[in-house]
DNA sequence: TCAGCTCCAGGTAACGTTTTCCACCTGGCG
DNA sequence: CGCCAGGTGGAAAACGTTACCTGGAGCTGA
């Protein structure tokens, strides 16, 4: 029992000692893929008991057994679809029998960067970033050459929800149809009637995600014929502060509309505020439709109408086709698709002009 | 260059063999701790950028080097409470220079066991529990004896928000003070003029979460001399349905109630529905609370008065505490306070009893 | 009785780093 | 002119594990 008092971790010679055997017999009954007496096996597994020993994973890992591992670099925890994105890669990961590393850069493209290179010396075996962002041609230089280092190596770079590199860069790509999403949305309020419909967090043009969103509005308008009009066109980041202020910047301006397409539903949930404050009714008044379903909109009073987005089944695709490049060799990009969710939010538009 | 098109990793020997030098000098090089001439240091980086080479992780692991890893096993990364514990927990591992590996075991107290000695064997320095959970005393047991042997390796078994495990289990415990927080949440209830405050969601009586926000419940009552009658304490899970099913059971029966303690925000959000159906005004007619302050809360309407956790401090606290042991040795048990957050959903009791 | 086979166990090399020790070279100084 | 110090670089061991190869014991059949 010395040993067991001792600062270190037992090593498979330390049991070796302890019952009476080789190392190669302990790593044998351990591994159990080769015969061992079964009278021998007993002592080793008395001896590992008693020492409470566990393999050193990053030792077995050198000489290549042990799980591979995935990592998932993401802006930040708290947004609410990290947790149903994150939560199809872990799964998924861990059903491919890999452990899930998790690291956040906060927004900093070049943080993100350096935790590619990090995970890149942890032997990662997919590299997975989630969301959508602002990249400059550097950084896209950057993305491509470590793209390809990761390829290299047998191991995989993985855009979640953010739109492929350049042609001939070698990732896995899964994101949604943007744009076909925020056409259904728009569609959906120009058959109910409405005419005048704002479009609220639109602030960074050249966010792909933003950029994709109000492609789908405008192409809705255009279907109808139907012309989008600048005043009804508002700026704003991803938050309810901004939904919040810019409702009641369309109000103050007095800006005639009947309907609001905010950018997401956290804008969304700013947008209703500030309508409930000024007293319109939801949807008497003003039809609100929002964009990524999540937890919260079905909460909210009215239910939000909304456009529903697979975040599970996007991190979950993601990994599979990541580590099973053989057989999805075709698939490497897909788009999944989105539906609508008609909840209390929207109605037909008003008779009379507010 | 044709190292480059091999499939394996370029390693140290390769970048000596193209920069001419030995493997120790591209370690040294690379390390940056012992004199290199200027020009050898040259050929040296010209050859790691040439190569793509990073280090191997698990071959510096091994030999003492690299980061090392922290450890989060949670039963799943949905709910909205883990966001904000993961984040302060990946923050802090981050900002010590730790890696963060995730992992969940949707609830299976076996399968948490099964983590935490994969855990072991991936060297991590502290593995991380996150939430209650119904302890048997099979497990309690397990949990001890995993516990000793991470502090016999010098690696810390971490509790969030649960009670320790016993008084002589190595272990660093952070969690948030329950029973304060319930007693906070009734006794306002109680100031307001609420006599007749129903409970909801303590059908797991043995989740040390609920039994701990029940007694202060229980507390409080007593504190003003009021007895806990048995009709207005109803079961449940955590989640939204609950919260719903049992308002309206509630309701049906007759029971008399100005006032609805739930056992979490999530509940209280299917209490706020079903009363809302009913046709009751909140905090008019009802008073509701809940507890955890999750984002939900504040977009709830009305605004869900609840019991804020701090739940990101609580993960920073967590990996803060157990990887500086030697400087926090007498603090590894630290009760975090919780503080009231009054919103619109309670208000003084009606006079006439519904 | 002995060759040959099966069953089981051990020795050794290898994985990719870092680190410790040692050797070389170049100057400067006595 | 020889010697020592300081500045550089390399060889080898070590980390803990597994895979490959070798070898001994016991049994079988000729």
């Amino acid at each position: 029992m010395g040993r067991l008092s001792s600062g270190d971790r037992p090593t498979v010679k330390d049991v070796a000692a302890v019952a009476g055997v080789s190392a190669t017999t302990v790593s044998r009954v351990l591994a159990g893929n080769y015969p061992v007496a079964a009278t021998t096996r007993g002592r080793v597994m008395r001896a590992v008991e008693q020492l409470d020993y566990v393999a050193n994973a990053q030792a077995r890992a050198l000489v290549g057994g042990g799980p591979r591992t995935v990592a998932f670099i993401i802006r930040d925890l708290v947004g609410p679809l990290f947790a149903y994105i994150g939560q199809g890669v872990e799964q998924q990961t861990t059903a491919e029998g890999r452990l899930c590393l998790v690291c956040t850069h906060n927004g900093d493209p070049n943080r993100e960067l350096e935790l590619i290179e990090l995970m890149r010396e942890q032997q990662a075996e997919a590299v997975v970033l989630v969301g959508g962002g602002i990249r400059s041609a550097a950084n896209l230089e950057r993305m491509t050459q470590l793209a390809k280092a990761l390829d290299r190596t047998g191991s995989r770079l993985v855009l979640c929800g953010r739109p492929p590199i350049g042609p001939d860069v070698p990732s896995t790509v899964v994101e949604y149809d943007n744009e076909g999403g925020a056409f259904a949305a728009t569609n959906h309020l120009i058959s109910l009637g409405h005419r005048q419909i704002a479009i609220i967090g639109v602030g960074e043009p050249e966010h792909t995600t933003t950029k994709a969103r109000f492609a789908g509005y405008t192409r809705a308008h255009k279907a109808h014929g139907l012309n989008v009009a600048k005043q009804r066109v508002l700026p704003g980041v991803y938050d309810r502060e901004s939904g919040y202020q810019h409702t009641k910047g369309l109000l103050d301006r007095g800006v005639p509309f009947t309907a609001i397409f905010a950018i997401t539903d956290v804008v969304a949930s700013g947008v209703l505020f500030a309508l409930h404050e000024a007293g319109l009714r939801v949807p008497e008044d003003v039809s609100v439709i929002g964009y990524d379903d999540i937890p919260l909109a079905a909460d909210l009073t009215p239910g939000l109408s909304t456009v529903h987005l697979p975040h599970e089944e996007l991190g979950r695709t993601a990994i599979r086709l990541a580590l099973h490049r053989d057989q999805y060799a075709l698939d490497q990009h897909v788009v999944l698709g989105t539906h609508l969710v008609i909840r209390g939010s929207t109605g037909p538009a008003p008779q009379q002009q507010k």
